[in-house]
DNA sequence: GCATTTTTTGGGATATCGTTCATTTTTGGG
DNA sequence: CCCAAAAATGAACGATATCCCAAAAAATGC
């Protein structure tokens, strides 16, 4: 009877009872949308995966888009958080750009359920997944003015580097790609950039120590639930 | 009492009553895996949009995802027939390259459902839309033997292309980008390519008339179905 | 107009869906 | 160890899902 704890229920370990079992819905959905998607997946089946009565799903959360949202915003925010803290050090924005692509990719492939989790539920709930974009948009405006992307930066070129790296994770996880898939992605678009070819290659191809994935991060930990009535949805 | 008809329906008009219930059945599933996507979708809700009885349905085809690859079929058929039609007289890989996605893009977004449709289900259903990116495939050889395309092709490269495209396309009936769109990333794909910018620039936004939408291919008369006891899921 | 084949119909069997809520179990402080 | 608060439970609701099939309706050939 010794399941194997997904993230969120190793990192609420600790905790009480309610954020613990809150934890293991949470990693049940992860499951059952990078399996079925957004609109194919059912609470039914989160609670079973759970294992977990279906009357307790409602005590933690209003209905299926709750829970989604809830569990997009902490992959996205411990995603971007690890990858912002692993590039402290680097300045340069196609260092930085190349460096963030392969560790996303990398680390969605290690977590594949995030991965696919990622992927399929993006297009269903784009504000969730907008701070990525956000992030990549910053990142891609100061190497603007750092005079080293000759390209001008708007929400189109944004989005179109997001798929192109969404894309790359896709071939990544269902195997049509290996580890060099980051690199790849990255060269092209830095080309498509219109960053001298050399020196997009060179930087994307530059061997590079990625970081081990260390998730999620580990949550406030609050004494006591202080009101909440009902459930809360968003974090 | 007269219902507008879809586009299948329409094609259909001529024919027997099995035809036409089954047209007019790929017309609702169009419209109902457009709103809801693939796993989302219903065969009771394609009943109800098709005015049909849900007995109805299980005699043309045997589930959803036989009505799915059915459509998706056809949709991929005609659209890449109808563009290759267009493009008989080009030869230029680059030009047939920047016309194909440009004539895409705008066909998609003159028929939104079928435009959402291919943006919803192309993922779920990948081998069904392959022949679209084998298409792709083969135009862009063609500018790799014919010296234009410095960049080698692959299966990979293919993939990402597929994604600006589609991305683009996605930005277009989501109405954040314009009839621009195609031009746009064709410019970005070309250059991703290593094509000489101004020729790059040049190809893509040099105006060009577009075909008008003219859907779908009449499909080929049969007197009498011969056999077919049960339903027959592919085309 | 009649007989035969083709096609559609709609209700029924069965399963699963989301959701609520009265009840039971677990938790933790004194 | 006991008791109040917190949390989890699972039976039960109506809605909706898929799929089948005997019967009705429509089309077709003579």
């Amino acid at each position: 009877m010794t399941m194997t704890l997904g993230p969120f229920a190793t990192a609420a370990r600790q905790q009480n009872k309610s954020a613990r079992t809150r934890a293991r819905l949470m990693d049940a959905a992860v499951e059952v949308l990078a399996r079925d998607g957004f609109e194919g997946a059912s609470v039914n089946e989160i609670v079973r995966v759970a294992d977990v009565a279906n009357g307790t799903f409602y005590v933690h959360f209003r209905d299926k888009e709750a829970i989604t949202v809830a569990v997009s915003a902490r992959i996205v925010s411990d995603l971007t958080d690890q990858i912002d803290q692993a590039m402290t050090d680097l300045d340069d924005a196609i260092e930085r750009f190349s460096f963030a692509t392969r560790q996303f990719i990398e680390f969605a492939h290690g977590l594949p359920q995030w991965g696919w989790m990622i992927l399929r539920c993006a297009p269903a709930l784009r504000d969730a997944y907008q701070p990525m974009e956000t992030h990549l948009f910053s990142d891609l405006v100061r190497g603007r003015r750092q005079g080293q992307i000759p390209q001008d930066i708007d929400a189109f070129l944004v989005d179109t580097i997001f798929a192109m790296v969404t894309a790359a994770l896709a071939a990544r996880l269902r195997g049509a790609a290996g580890p060099e898939a980051g690199s790849r992605v990255s060269e092209l678009v830095l080309t498509m950039l219109k960053v001298p070819p050399e020196r997009a290659q060179e930087v994307a191809w530059r061997p590079v120590e990625l970081r081990e994935i260390h998730l999620p991060v580990l949550p406030k930990v609050r004494a006591q639930r202080p009101v909440a009535p009902l459930a809360a949805d968003a974090d």
